[in-house]
DNA sequence: CTAAATGCAAACTATTTGCAACGAT
DNA sequence: ATCGTTGCAAATAGTTTGCATTTAG
């Protein structure tokens, strides 16, 4: 692993948040300044190849990545928000209805996040 | 609805397929020459935003728009191929463990389709 | 006649690529 | 000396926007 490809690593496995290739930038340049974006996506790319690290994709909105260990996510629509959540059974259930083998799977919940129906309120 | 509204919601919702905007453009061309991209865009955003198409973006392809109906979807990281599946007692579940409202949820299946499993014995 | 939709081009965002220079074996 | 990585710039893909023109009610 190269400095870059650590530090991304590290930065993408001990966020909180989901974050955009921006972010990732961002987090990187305070570190080291030179870095460019092209560098970003190579790394962040070559991770996700080697399976280290997860891609989420959401409509409308820039790729996040995320930590590898199996969890599912609520997303709020309104704000593009991402929560982790971690959901019961649903691999057995998917194991049980399909006739075959899956790789993996990706549930999405949306629904409004709490900022998001507070703001409402206050409208 | 316009014209091209309704010749692109009548090709996304009979389609058996799920058709990105370039392959909408191709065949709403075919009725409509003079149609330019910018007019797809602009008509399945309003489709999409008026709720009466569906739009999915899965990691590294172009969004694709589907039919509403709710669905859950195999996708086949190799080739991209998207299959419509039915999956029982998901929304049932996660009204059981999340403990607030949700407006929808997304499932995708990743999983080797039977063509590139096919393929790959070939090799 | 008016308002909305379209064609067209330009702009923009996200991402990838080619290549020369660099760095670590 | 070699090979992978980086910085940089240019290219590409996907998508949006502004505006003059056309179309439909």
């Amino acid at each position: 692993m190269t400095k870059y490809e650590e530090e991304i690593y590290r930065i993408i496995t001990t966020s909180k948040d989901h974050l955009t290739v921006e972010q990732i930038y961002g987090e990187v340049k305070k570190k080291y300044p030179k870095v460019v974006m092209a560098t970003i996506y190579n790394n962040v790319n070559k991770l996700w190849r080697a399976g280290l690290v997860r891609k989420i994709s959401v409509e409308n909105m820039p790729d996040r990545y995320d930590r590898i260990i199996k969890h599912d996510h609520l997303v709020c629509p309104r704000c593009g928000r991402l929560t982790d959540v971690s959901l019961d059974g649903i691999a057995d259930s998917l194991r049980g209805q399909l006739g075959q083998e899956f790789l993996a799977y990706d549930l999405k919940v949306f629904y409004i996040c709490p900022e998001c129906r507070e703001q409402e309120r206050e409208q």
